[in-house]
DNA sequence: CTCCTTGCGTTCGTTTTTCGAACTCAGCTA
DNA sequence: TAGCTGAGTTCGAAAAACGAACGCAAGGAG
């Protein structure tokens, strides 16, 4: 069982990557994050096979990040996607990833979105940092102790 | 073309999310950033299969991610697989991933690793601020203005 | 020189995933 | 009654992943 074994390996970072790093749940996240919330809309916009969305929402479901909210439309009760707690938690691995994006990845100028700190309209950044001094820090800042 | 489109889509978070959410890509950066750099421990730690981490090798060199760097062992020279400076960036979203799963995937209290600050011996962790005012960010905090 | 070992891939036939078009089904609407 | 719509399910074809075997270059042993 190659793959799917990271599921239960004891590490903190090995299994969210697994279960991140299943192909389409990054880019389904991300749309989740842009608002997207239904089924047909996910469908629409990412080109999905119908078959692996469905799959691949029932994982998110599974694991607690989604949920399926009831709503009412045209006077019919209809369910929708929602994050959880858990997942609106992983904003931090989202940004993370623009963050690098913007800076290694910008195609052009021409990005999909902006975004913007409400209060007050400053950018937003991914950092890591350490929870002791707050100081930012970087792979050669922290060192790594194996418990094997 | 369905999942490999995004490869070129006009979006900071889209790209690195197609770029680090196809299979085993995430648990291969992991693998690096713990200190694995050759190709029979990358194989034997992650059980990938050779062909697949020939391929995600690749792909992590041409873009940028990765460089092969040569090295010496018993008098012969070798190469290694080596972060470059656009691979080193990608901490924070590691350490986002490690975050989250810290809070709502830990296992047991069973981790592989430790992770500290060489200075002050504190814990790491990730977070999202605001690049003007340094507040600490979640997704409610942040205004999504789409360009179409 | 010839054989053996090692690290690093490549090949190739089989199994798993993904694809995408068609189908199903429930609940309105005309 | 028939039609429409959102949300899936089904299924045959295509793509990706698997894993065992093969290739190959560079040393070392005999």
């Amino acid at each position: 069982m190659p793959y799917a074994s990271f599921a239960s390996m004891p590490c903190a970072l090995g299994r969210p990557a697994a279960l991140l790093g299943e192909r389409w749940t990054l880019l389904l996240l991300r749309q989740i994050f842009l608002g997207t919330r239904r089924f047909e809309d996910f469908q629409a916009t990412m080109e999905i096979s119908r078959s692996v969305l469905t799959d691949r929402l029932n994982v998110l479901l599974q694991e607690g990040v989604l949920k399926r909210v009831p709503y009412q439309e045209d006077g019919r009760t209809r369910h929708e996607y929602r994050l959880t707690e858990k997942g609106r938690d992983l904003y931090p691995v989202l940004m993370a990833l623009r963050t690098w994006g913007e800076k290694w990845m910008a195609p052009e100028e021409e990005e999909s979105f902006h975004l913007h700190h409400r209060d007050c309209g400053g950018g937003v950044r991914a950092r890591v940092e350490c929870t002791d001094c707050g100081a930012e820090l970087t792979a050669r800042d922290v060192q790594v102790t194996a418990r094997q």
